[in-house]
RNA sequence: UGGGCCGUCGCCAAGCGGUUAAGGCACCGGGUUUUGAUCCCGGCAUUCGGAGGUUCGAAUCCUCCCGGCCCAGCCA
C-alpha cells in the first residue's frame, strides 16, 4: 500500500562510503550520528543531516546514534532535549545508542591532561580580549601567548585547579599548541576548555570547566567508534583540528569528518538566532505554529514523516551552496497526501444557496467515495438538502475569462449531486450578495444534462446537514525568496501568511475527524485537523497546502 | 598568492577519459476526468563558469582567469 520511497541515488558521502567498504575499510561497519546541541527545536535543515545520517545507516546496514552535544549548559535544557527526541522518532527513525557528550566528560579530561603532558597544550591566563588580540587576523599571523611555554608541571597544576573550581570563569582556559602562524586560524591555539561554574543538566555540579566543541566532537565520535563524522560545509576549515586532536591522542578508532552543504529553503529562515527572534518578537505563535519551519511546525502544519524524507532524498547532498524552491516540499506533501487522503467537501467563506424547485425541507442522502481512484478507501453519505453553502470564490457576477463556476443565469454541476442554474443574486441593501436562487436540474443525478455542457463543478455543504468549523489558511511566512538578507524580518513577513476563516461549514463526516487526520478538501487543498485544538465540538482544521493549481488566476 | 571550499538546463542533481549529457521540480503543449486535482503521453542543455592546453577522444586531466561561499567565540 505504501508506496516504496524513491531509490537513492548516487551522492559523493554514498560514493566514499562505497569505496571504503570496497576497501573493506573499518572491517565494513559503518556506523553514523546525528549530534544536534539541545538549544533549540529542530527544523528542515536537520531533517537533512537526519535523514543522511540514518539513511546511510539503515541502507548501509549499520547504526546510527543520537548524541547530545550538551558542552555549553548555559544554552541547553531538557526541553529541547525532549522536543529533539520527539521529533526524530516523528520523522521515523530509531537511533541505536542515544548519547551524550557529557557521557565523555571524564575521558575528555583524561586525555586534555594526556595532551598538556605531551606538550600539546597549556593553561593560557590571558583575557579573553588578550587571546583574540593575539589570534591576528585573516591576513596575518598569530602571535604566542606569554604562558604558552609554562612547563608541563605547571599546566598540570592549573588544570586540576580548574577543575576543582579554584578559580572564577575566564580567569584561564585550556588551548592546545599547535602553531599561531597557521593561515587556518581554528590551528591557532585552539582552546580546549574553558572554566563555567554553572549547573549542568546532566553533570549537575560535578565539573566547573566544560570542553569545547572542536575538541569534544572528535573523541565524542572517536568514543562512539563512528566511521563517518557527517556535518556542514561550515566544519570544512575544523577538520585539520579534528584530526590533529584524533592523531596526537592515538585514540583506538579515527573517523573521517565529511562536510555537506547546508539545506537553503526559498521563502524561509533556517538561521536559529533568526527563528528565535520570530518566536520571541511574536511574529508567529511559537515553535510548533504551522508557519514555521520546526519539525514540530510542519508537523501541526499537517506535513507527513514521508513527504519530508522524501524531499530530503529528492535535493541531494553536495557541497554546493543551492536554494531549494518551496514547490520541491510542497510538490512531496501533495504526493504523498494526494495518495494517503480521504476526500471531504468543506465550504471556507460561504454564501447560501437555495434551490427553489425543491420543496421546503428537502433533503436527499447521496453516496460519495473517499478517494477518486481508490474503493478500498470504502464511501461515506453526504446529505443534499435544499439549502447549501457554496464558496464566495465560486460564483461571480463578473467572471473573468474562462471562468467556469457559476454566474448570473448560468448553470454549474454540484460535485456529486446536480446540475443547478443561477436564476437570482439577492442582495443586502449595502449590495453584498446574501443568497443565490437557483433551479436544479432533476435529471443530472450521476449523468450529463441533455442537450448542453456544463464544465464546471464546484463543492458544496448541506446548510442543515453541515458542521461549522474554523480553518486556517496558511501559506509562506516570507514574501521575499531569501528573507533575512535585508536588515528586518518585519518588512519582508508575508501579511497573509495566516488568514484564518472562523464560520465554515464542513462535511458531517468531519466532526468524527481526530486531531492531527488528514484530509483533502475537493478543489481547495489538502488540510489536517488541528492537533491541540481541534475537537468534535468545534472542529478546527488547517490547511497543509493547495491543490496544484494550473488556472491562471 | 592568508587558509579552506564550490561552479552541469529557470531550481535541484547524476556523471569520475569514449553515454544520444540520467532523473526530479518548474514550465509548455495534448489526452482522460462530475476536484481547473489526480493520472497518461509528448516537449524542454550540440552543451557542462570562461579561455587555453594534453589526448584519436574532455563536463571528466593540466594551466590561467572569472564568479560565489566559509573562517579572526572562552558558541556549536
Amino acid at each position: 500500500m505504501n508506496k516504496p520511497e524513491s531509490a537513492a541515488t548516487s551522492n559523493f558521502i554514498r560514493n566514499i562510503i562505497d569505496d571504503d567498504l570496497a576497501a573493506n575499510k573499518n572491517d565494513g561497519r559503518i556506523v553514523t550520528r546525528f549530534p544536534p546541541e539541545p538549544n533549540g527545536y529542530l527544523h528542515i535543515g536537520h531533517a537533512k543531516s537526519i535523514c543522511l545520517n540514518f539513511g546511510i545507516a539503515a541502507q548501509y546496514n549499520g547504526k546510527c546514534n543520537l548524541r547530545f552535544d550538551d558542552t555549553n549548559p548555559v544554552k541547553e535544557n531538557e526541553e529541547f532535549v525532549k522536543a529533539i527526541k520527539d521529533d526524530v522518532t516523528w520523522l521515523g527513525f530509531e537511533w541505536d545508542g542515544l548519547k551524550h557528550a557529557s557521557d565523555y566528560f571524564n575521558e575528555l579530561y583524561n586525555f586534555a591532561v594526556e595532551l598538556i603532558k605531551q606538550g600539546n597544550a597549556y593553561v593560557d591566563s590571558s583575557t579573553a580580549e588578550e587571546v583574540r588580540e593575539m589570534r591576528g587576523t585573516l591576513k596575518e599571523p598569530g602571535k604566542p601567548s606569554p604562558y604558552r611555554d609554562r612547563s608541563v608541571e605547571e599546566n598540570l597544576d592549573l588544570f586540576a585547579r580548574m577543575k576543582a573550581g579554584e578559580f572564577d570563569d575566564g580567569a584561564h582556559i585550556l588551548r592546545a599548541k599547535i602553531d599561531m602562524a597557521s593561515g587556518n586560524i581554528n590551528m591557532r591555539d585552539p582552546t580546549l576548555y574553558r572554566i563555567r561554574k554553572v549547573h549542568h543538566v546532566r553533570t549537575g555540579n560535578d565539573w566547573s570547566i566544560y570542553p569545547m566543541y572542536d575538541y569534544t566532537h572528535c573523541v565524542s565520535d572517536a568514543m562512539e567508534n563512528i566511521t563517518h563524522s557527517l556535518c556542514t560545509l561550515e566544519f570544512e576549515d575544523h577538520r585539520p583540528l579534528y584530526d590533529w586532536v584524533l592523531d596526537e591522542l592515538k585514540t583506538p578508532a579515527h573517523p573521517q569528518q565529511i562536510e555537506f552543504a547546508r539545506l537553503m529553503l526559498e521563502y524561509t529562515i533556517l538561521s536559529k538566532r533568526k527563528l528565535i527572534q520570530l518566536v520571541e518578537e511574536d511574529y508567529v505563535k511559537g515553535w510548533d505554529d504551522p508557519r514555521m519551519p520546526t519539525i514540530t511546525g510542519m508537523r501541526r502544519r499537517g506535513f507527513t514523516p514521508a513527504a519530508i524524507r522524501d524531499f530530503c532524498e529528492r535535493i541531494g547532498v553536495t557541497k554546493n551552496d543551492s536554494w531549494i524552491e518551496m514547490a520541491v516540499l510542497e510538490t512531496c506533501i501533495r504526493e504523498d497526501l494526494n495518495e494517503h487522503s480521504h476526500r471531504r467537501m468543506a465550504v471556507l467563506e460561504p454564501i447560501k444557496v437555495v434551490i427553489t424547485d425543491l420543496p421546503d425541507g428537502y433533503t436527499e442522502t447521496l453516496s460519495f467515495a473517499n478517494h477518486p481512484q481508490k474503493e478500498d478507501f470504502g464511501r461515506r453519505d453526504i446529505v443534499f438538502s435544499k439549502e447549501i453553502w457554496i464558496d464566495k470564490d465560486d460564483f461571480s457576477e463578473n467572471p473573468p475569462p474562462k471562468y467556469q463556476r457559476l454566474v448570473p443565469g448560468g448553470e454549474v454541476r454540484l460535485r456529486g449531486s446536480y446540475v443547478i442554474k443561477c436564476e437570482e443574486v439577492i442582495k443586502s441593501d449595502a449590495g453584498d450578495i446574501i443568497e443565490l436562487r437557483c433551479t436544479h436540474d432533476a435529471n443530472t443525478l450521476g449523468k450529463k444534462p441533455e442537450g448542453r455542457k456544463v464544465k464546471g463543478v464546484i463543492h458544496w455543504v448541506s446548510a442543515s446537514a453541515g458542521v461549522q468549523a474554523q480553518v486556517r489558511v496558511y501559506d509562506r511566512l516570507f514574501n521575499q525568496p531569501n528573507p533575512g538578507s535585508a536588515d528586518s524580518l518585519e518588512a519582508e513577513l508575508n501579511p497573509e501568511s495566516m488568514v484564518v476563516h472562523k464560520t465554515c461549514y464542513v462535511e458531517a463526516a468531519l466532526s468524527e475527524a481526530q486531531a492531527e487526520e488528514r484530509f483533502q478538501f475537493e478543489r481547495l487543498g489538502y488540510f489536517v485537523a488541528d492537533r491541540y485544538d481541534h475537537t468534535s465540538e468545534m472542529p478546527v482544521f488547517n490547511r497543509t497546502v493547495s491543490l496544484r493549481d494550473t488556472w491562471a488566476r
